[in-house]
DNA sequence: GCTTGACTTCGAGCGCGCTCGAACTCTTAA
DNA sequence: TTAAGAGTTCGAGCGCGCTCGAAGTCAAGC
């Protein structure tokens, strides 16, 4: 009964990565538009919907807050008449994230210097082994967790 | 009564950016070790000192949890043994910083894309205004890809 | 009809990272 | 000597962003 515009909640919830609660929640403080409803009152979520979320999960990995992103949603609902006022406000959300990517790629230096140090550490303290061998590869790229 | 490495905590403070609060917060939960004292039992910070809470805020703006910071502070007071364990964590954080910088900037990316298509919006709302030197390019992408 | 299971609402609870207030001590200046 | 002000410890509280549990509804299969 499932169709690409006629989605459950969790199929949404699989499909965005986010939880059926946390999909409930965006809905109740208004991130989410009320969700269309099937006879017996479930959520049926269509394609435009799913654009929407993905969209709301760019701008929170990128640091805005829920309240910012109500306030976006506010917006949004009230109509192309308030594109200016988005625009503005993604302006400004912008400007905020290059600066952050600047000050994170800066950190990221400052990480590479401090491996490096820790790696003539351990050089000194294992005098016998070759410094850049080749052999026994190196361990760079261990993990790699989660979360944008 | 203050020089360069005897530095009170509300000095540190201003320097730090944390709030005197946040020192002794950091300082109870082992992230930062404990610090000199004067007589009468105030804290008495290093230059040392304050170097370790900038990598702390490194860490901690890269997305550090406190805990991955106690743990990194536990190793550190461990002493030279520990580098190349230290040096594991941060290349794990490492990477994990790296993939998020790219995650951040394919966002920028998005965000500007819709910054554009909002300044459509806006003049195809506004058609007697000149769109940048030329004349009104009529109602582009008016109902393609609405708002999403 | 009955069970199963996926959905519903609603409010309470939780983990993180601070943040604050109370009560006290110590140093310094008048 | 006194008063101000900066520091101390400790535990409680808070804001954010979920997360969960209870209790109920609904549709489908046996």
């Amino acid at each position: 009964m499932e169709s690409e515009s006629n989605l459950s909640i969790k199929e949404v919830a699989t499909r965005s990565g986010l939880s059926v609660h946390t999909l409930r929640y965006y809905e109740r403080i208004g991130l989410i538009a009320p969700v269309a409803r099937a006879s017996g009152g479930q959520r049926r979520y269509r394609g435009a919907d799913l654009e929407w979320i993905g969209f709301l999960l760019r701008l929170r990995a990128t640091g805005m807050s829920i309240s910012g992103m109500q306030e976006f949603a506010r917006l949004r609902s009230a109509g192309d008449g308030t594109a200016g006022a988005r625009r503005i406000m993604l302006e400004g959300h912008l400007a905020r994230l290059l600066g952050e990517i600047e000050a994170l790629q800066q950190a990221a230096g400052v990480l590479q210097a401090k491996i490096a140090h820790y790696r003539q550490i351990e050089h000194s303290l294992a005098p016998d082994q070759p410094i850049e061998g080749k052999q026994h590869a190196t361990r760079t790229l261990r993990q790699r967790t989660r979360q944008a």
